[in-house]
DNA sequence: GAAGCGTGGCC
DNA sequence: TGGCCAAGCTT
């Protein structure tokens, strides 16, 4: 299965705190990664091979899934786990095998199947994707970046994911995953900063692999190391391919040093009210009286701003004077 | 560019 | 225990 036609050669392993000194850059050959130090060729093998013998079997990822699966894969696993993604895809693709199997349902029928997935509003686009799929490019899932990109809820990086995932190109995929393994194994730092900047942009051009299938490979390969061995707590350096070569290793780990990053705050907030207002909407499978939304939460002013929060996002629809369903 | 948007698991 | 984190997007 491993067939590994290239044995990494790593550099000598260097003291655990070598500082790697600004002389470092300026000796490596010219197709090396900055600070890396590594030949690209080698970095490639080394990330594929282990990708090859420690890749996840996720079923979005077998050779029969197709573009739509992919796609709603991605939705999904926007900022929620693999695991919690896994039975809802299941069931998602059974009823909806295709865009136009969803697009031919109420909206209101994919927020209620999203079920406990969170950030409901995925669905209403996922929804607002397949209708456009259907009606605008002949019940295809787009194979080019920038129609994809055209598409309710797909940004840069699920655009690129479902290019190279689904359509085997080559794009720079760029997720949460791929920028921290780079900010370590490149830059040397802990973490990324908190938005993606252009350098962190450059350094994943210049690593992208030249040949298209390659390249595909390789984004999926680096985000499977982010997910894990480079993870953000606790990373298991101790398996991963790249220790010897890593900056952060070599620099000795030195804890993360740029700005607090942002909290996520729930207990309270809005999003909990919209959150549990929803929930009762999703199991009840018809029209919903004020008394028993009223029910989910005593303070009725945040109340109010949270149901008509849902509405006019579409989460929410109002029947008539004091009744509320999914929309249709 | 920052803020808002769900939910659950983990250390 | 509770803060932090999880294959982001939109406004």
């Amino acid at each position: 299965m491993a067939a590994n036609t290239v044995t990494p050669v790593l550099p000598a392993p260097a003291g655990p705190a070598a500082p790697p000194g600004p002389d470092a850059s300026a000796a490596a050959p010219a197709d090396a990664t900055p600070k890396l130090g590594l030949p690209l060729p080698v970095l490639h093998a080394t990330v594929l091979d282990w990708y090859e013998a420690n890749a996840r079997d996720l079923p979005w990822r077998t050779p029969d899934a197709s573009p739509w699966a992919v796609m709603v894969s991605e939705f999904m696993l926007q900022q929620t786990p693999v695991k919690r993604v896994l039975p809802v895809w299941e069931t998602w693709l059974e009823r909806w095998p295709t865009p136009a199997d969803l697009a031919a349902e109420a909206p209101g029928e994919a927020v209620r199947m999203w079920g406990r997935l969170g950030y409901p509003r995925r669905a209403l686009r996922l929804h607002g994707a397949a209708v456009a799929i259907t009606e605008k490019h002949g019940g295809e899932v787009p194979d080019d970046h920038a129609t994809l990109l055209s598409l309710p809820g797909v940004g840069e990086y699920t655009a690129a994911a479902v290019a190279s995932f689904a359509f085997g190109q080559r794009h720079v995929v760029l997720d949460t995953n791929v920028r921290r393994v780079f900010a370590r194994a490149v830059t040397g730092a802990e973490y990324p900063a908190q938005a993606t900047t252009a350098a962190e942009r450059r350094t994943a051009t210049a690593l992208l692999p030249a040949a298209e299938r390659t390249a595909a490979t390789w984004a999926v390969a680096v985000m499977e190391l982010g997910a894990l061995v480079c993870t953000a707590r606790g990373p298991e350096c101790g398996d991963c391919p790249l220790f010897t070569s890593c900056a952060w290793q070599r620099a000795g780990r030195p804890p993360y040093e740029g700005p607090a990053r942002r909290g996520q705050t729930y207990e309270g907030t809005d999003r909990q009210v919209r959150g549990k207002l929803l929930a009762v909407l999703r199991e009840a499978h018809d029209e919903v009286p004020q008394a028993r939304l009223d029910a989910v939460w005593p303070d009725a002013v945040q109340r109010a701003r949270a149901l008509d929060g849902l509405v006019a996002d579409g989460l929410v629809e109002p029947v008539e004077q004091g009744v509320y369903r999914l929309p249709r």
